[in-house]
DNA sequence: GCAAACCGGTTTACGAAGCAAACCAGTTTG
DNA sequence: CAAACTGGTTTGCTTCGTAAACCGGTTTGC
């Protein structure tokens, strides 16, 4: 019974932040989004989404590319096939979990 | 869209914190538990329990009561009410996640 | 044509948090 | 009566999330 409940036991760390399950579920919806994008959906400031996103390109689960937009910087971001998988197993982790807890 | 996505942004940190979230699932399962059932099922060190417990207790979400076994000291754990609406509304969150990114 | 404001971010500082290991009072064992 | 065990708590370290300060470049107002 108990390992059913410890499904959150081993969980992904750098996912388990909501900050950043929000900018996952986000990219996995989208192809690509731009900062500002990401920025006005997620809600959060600048200087916090970008170290966000920082951490989850270190982790290999999102690609950052530095371009421009005319002469104004533009930093797009998407999910890489390595994020999509993590997000992907840790949806099922959270779902285990939920399932495992009905009432 | 987002806000839907965002259903993780306010999330409880005391309670989504995987140690934490184990150790609530178990007691929503069972009445009362003490220290070292807790331990067993959690696969938790004695330490990292003890502190995990003291937060939750601090949060108003478990009541610890020691007393004896015989000679032996014993800590059995509850959720309180406030404890079990709580987890309550956290499974919820979680849920609408998980249903919010699906495919 | 130049100062001030704005854009799109990055870096820094710091308090809070998780974890492992050391510790401790009391009890049982040999 | 010393050593080991029980049932925990406390300490120390390191990592992390957040807000605030900062920064290079661009546009606006005068």
């Amino acid at each position: 019974m108990s390992d059913e409940l410890r499904s959150l036991a081993g969980v992904d760390r750098i996912i388990h932040e909501p900050s950043r399950s929000i900018i996952l579920a986000i990219l996995s919806a989208v192809e690509s989004a731009d900062f500002l994008y990401l920025q006005r959906e997620t809600g959060l400031t600048k200087g916090n989404l970008s170290v966000h996103l920082s951490k989850l390109e270190e982790a290999g689960y999102v690609s950052i590319e530095k371009t421009y937009r005319g002469k104004v910087p533009l930093t797009l971001c998407q999910l890489t096939d390595q994020g999509r998988q993590a997000f992907d197993s840790y949806r099922k982790q959270l779902k285990q979990f939920v399932e495992n807890t009905k009432e």
